[in-house]
DNA sequence: GTGATACTTAGCCTTATGGAACAGTATTCG
DNA sequence: CGAATACTGTTCCATAAGGCTAAGTATCAC
């Protein structure tokens, strides 16, 4: 039914584990390497790398890699569609029907 | 069931998945019984059931049994939590170094 | 050129998730 | 009472998530 999920469905799913927080927190002060973002963690790179990919593919962040080092950035105008979700939200239960809700309810509607 | 290191792993979790958002959106507008919100879904009640519980263990929404019917309503303080890590990680990207980011940073890190 | 560094790739394992079917319980209706 | 309604409990299944090792590749430092 759901062939077509929405971005939200990554993006949320990247924001529900707290490695994967921990790193976006990390990176709203600034790019970094992997290995720079690894080191906090009790992890087999391996393993770290995964969440990296996991963000990645959500949006969230991007990489780019020069030589041997690969640098992560965050995306921040990805989360402007957690921002429109919770607007929707909002407008919703505060009984608004203005353009926005109209806009992203729609989209979520494409979802299934 | 689901044993989290910070609510907001089963609330993003739980934000993660489309019938689930579907779901809020639906209550947004007001409470509603488990047939009536399951009736949109081509999928088996008990399917369905497990998207209200985990939404329940989530803490987004709230249920209650009168009779035969369960009634669910949305946790809108719930939504708290999530505006409050997207204000610290703007806050973080922003340079800013309030007291809401280290409220909400030193939270995160009890995490582990 | 050798060795250290910084990832990558490829398996493997365990648990969680999202779906199904089927049977059961408890209310409410006629 | 008996039947329909509204969940609820149980079990099963396939896939994804999150971790691990071990081995591979490509730079960079000397």
């Amino acid at each position: 039914m759901e062939q077509y999920s929405s971005p939200l469905d990554g993006i949320f799913q990247a924001l529900a584990d707290p490695t994967r927080r921990a790193v976006l927190a990390r990176l709203g002060s600034g790019p970094a390497s992997i290995s720079d973002l690894a080191k906090p963690f009790d992890m087999a790179l391996p393993s770290f790398m995964k969440h990296i990919h996991f963000l990645e593919g959500s949006g969230l962040i991007r990489t780019e890699k020069q030589g041997r080092v690969r640098t992560c950035t965050i995306e921040k105008a990805q989360f402007a569609a957690i921002e429109a979700w919770m607007s929707a939200q909002r407008a919703l239960w505060e009984g608004r029907t203005d353009r926005l809700e109209q806009f992203v309810t729609s989209a979520e509607n494409k979802e299934k």
